[in-house]
DNA sequence: TATTGTTATTGGTAGGACCAATTAAAATTT
DNA sequence: AAATTTTAATTGGTCCTACCAATAACAATA
């Protein structure tokens, strides 16, 4: 049984999709649209708390609700929405990473603070341990990348990060986690370290650089079908 | 005048972060948690509903409303919350852009299509139409970038880039559209698009390092007040 | 003309009632 | 006694009416 709020949300989002509201616009009162729509205030009233949520509308007390400026890029553009579907496009995915980590490895080289260090060291003990007895890896690859990116001081860039390991890490079934795999990562991981604890931040990245074209090119040996075949190419990096 | 379930909402929000509530454990009925806090079931479903959109809460027809397994993390590291609070990190920001920027520069310049290219000609233009008249180049040079990260086909690097230009944008206040600021962006921007209509990543990259280093020292100059000011550094990049 | 006061409109909250899905308990059957 | 069916209680979903508070539009006044 659909809720019937949706309904009035998929309504109201239509109209603004297509253009019948536009941006700065004001929307009936929610009286009225109750009785336009044959359902009670109530309903109109979660219906535009869900797309106020998204930030799509803006509610004014005693003026009414309004089409929010950016309300048309964010029905279909929204961050959460929009990942979400695209979860599947890994290829992607490694292409952003391959960007941000070796960037996380050598501001963290620069400023990860002894402690950090410490507990990085003991993730990878314990990455090491669970190597041995065959169990999962998944959680400290993710709790290492994870406070490399934090080791960077930078909130948004940590934030943003977190966001993106929420994604991949839903892309990233166990299947994954071949010994192959979980052999390598270990010993880069040691490496990044390494260099991260020398304070070589140009070190660090190029070997997290190696890092991302490693795990890229087994996780495409599990996966045959290639999802994002052959763009042009041309000169460069 | 705050919004009375708002004040629910931070209850019902502290409860979960002080581990009153636990992951996966179930909230008092509706009708309980208004007796208790002496408020309206609607003002309680309207609460619930806020933290449910945030996939804080989960609610089950007839069963209850129960703690989403992420729901502790999720409430104090939500993307939207985390950022928004965070909007005034303009060190963090231009940080973080230095690392996107020119890697979106460099793949724009291997993917691009011509009518992509002649959008950003076309944008250019008006850009020193804008210039000329001594208009705002704002949205035009947010025009610029959100088009190259586009242009890189990379969906989830696109709108990744798309929500910080939305915090970046807020942050950049028409005080630092200064005219030198005008004229330099214009500069290189042309520099940009003409390496990347060669296709010449490596020189698109580099172009737009220059350009971030560039409004970078030219906000600081505006804005005296360092940020974060003196990180211990090292060698490297 | 400008200011003030009034009124109508709008979203916010309250409290009630009923429905539908779910769960738990009781009755029934095996 | 165990398994199944039936019944009752609980819970979220929707609807309704009423009233409050903020806002905007208008009228009255100086």
């Amino acid at each position: 049984m659909k809720k019937k709020f949706q309904n009035i949300v998929d309504i109201i989002g239509g109209m603004i999709e297509s253009g019948d509201l536009k941006r700065g616009e004001r929307l009936p009162p929610e009286r009225t649209l109750a009785q336009s729509y044959k359902v009670s205030r109530n309903t109109v009233r979660e219906a535009i708390k869900t797309l106020a949520e998204k930030k799509v509308l803006i509610t004014i007390l005693g003026s009414g609700n309004f089409v929010a400026e950016s309300g048309v890029e964010l029905l279909r553009e929204s961050l959460n929405n929009t990942l979400e579907k695209k979860k599947h496009r890994l290829n992607d995915i490694f292409e952003l990473r391959k960007i941000l980590e070796p960037q996380i490895a050598s501001l963290a080289a620069q400023r990860i603070r002894p402690e950090t260090l410490d507990l990085l060291t003991a993730t990878l003990a314990q990455q090491e341990e669970a190597l041995m007895q065959d169990k999962s890896t998944r959680k400290l690859d993710e709790q290492f990348h994870r406070t490399l990116a934090k080791a960077t001081g930078n909130t948004i860039l940590f934030h943003v990060y977190e966001k993106l390991q929420d994604i991949f890490s839903e892309s990233r079934a166990e299947d994954f986690q071949i010994p192959e795999r979980k052999q390598v990562s270990l010993s880069i991981h040691k490496d990044i370290l390494g260099a991260i604890r020398d304070g070589d931040s140009i070190r660090a990245a190029r070997k997290m650089k190696l890092h991302m074209d490693q795990i890229r090119k087994i996780m495409e040996k599990q996966m045959p079908k290639t999802i994002n075949p052959g763009r042009k190419k041309t000169k460069g990096a």
